[in-house]
DNA sequence: ATTACTGATACTAAAATAGTATCAGTAGGA
DNA sequence: TCCTACTGATACTATTTTAGTATCAGTAAT
């Protein structure tokens, strides 16, 4: 069971590095894609991606690039995981439709429910700043 | 984000239909195939996967079907994802192959090892027993 | 003008998921 | 004994999702 696809992925890898640029740096594409290794036909459209989600902010032409937008710390990958893998619903109830078909309201779901919220919830406390600093902190120690 | 695939969610609903039977009696893949309308060969091919996994059991030729095994309330619903969709494990170290190539360990990586656990943790509170049990109750209410 | 870039979009490849078909063998029962 | 209803095993196809590639138009620095 893969919870995290190749999306949510280089797009998580994409956002650290420009969180780890100067104030007002751009990065093009095939820098991003360099350092991450990271098929860059692919990575483009997942920029453009962050681009229509506002959270990154592109400069076109030569010396262009991107920048995030947001504050690292604002994030989440539960954001990230929502632009590209759909928002994190465990099935689209596949108990309710067969097993419940004569009630409006069902027990099954309601504890899956409660997982997808757990899952999400514990997503959406780590963000790019706070992957940033681990990752720093590693390096040092 | 989809967690439960077709395969858990018919295993899930056959052992539920065989965890409402009779001490000893035997429901055929046919009449489950129809009570919870599923696709009649795939079902066969999950209740065979069922067999090899040692939760139901078979009896062969006229009058013959599959039963429970094992008591509903020690079926849990992640030993099934397990089966059908492999480990729960939200990826295979995003991170640590590119962002942490000169570290055995990756703080990242542990994090999500985190929400993996719970996840699984979850999942394993669920049980064929309990289902059956919600799904009485609410028939009932 | 040339070069290095983004915007947009169409396309193909690969893998996972879902579903179908078939044949051999077993056992119950007319 | 033959028919029928079943499982065991396995090969096959279809569909969907995921991953990756290609191309062309336009922008801006040099």
């Amino acid at each position: 069971m893969k919870l995290l696809t190749k999306n949510t992925d280089y797009a998580v890898r994409a956002l650290l590095t420009l969180a780890s640029l100067k104030k007002d740096e751009y990065l093009s594409a095939r820098q991003i894609s360099q350092r991450q290794k990271v098929p860059y036909q692919y990575l483009r459209r997942i920029l453009q991606e962050l681009i229509k989600k506002n959270l990154v902010i592109s400069r076109e032409g030569g010396g262009g690039g991107f920048r995030l937008k947001k504050r690292p710390n604002s994030i989440e990958i539960s954001g990230i995981i929502n632009i590209f893998q759909g928002r994190i619903q465990l099935s689209d109830c596949m108990f309710r439709k067969k097993l419940c078909h004569n009630r409006s309201n069902c027990v099954l779901r309601n504890q899956i429910q409660r997982i997808e919220s757990i899952v999400a919830s514990e997503f959406s406390k780590i963000t790019i700043g706070s992957l940033l600093k681990d990752l720093t902190k590693q390096k040092g120690g």
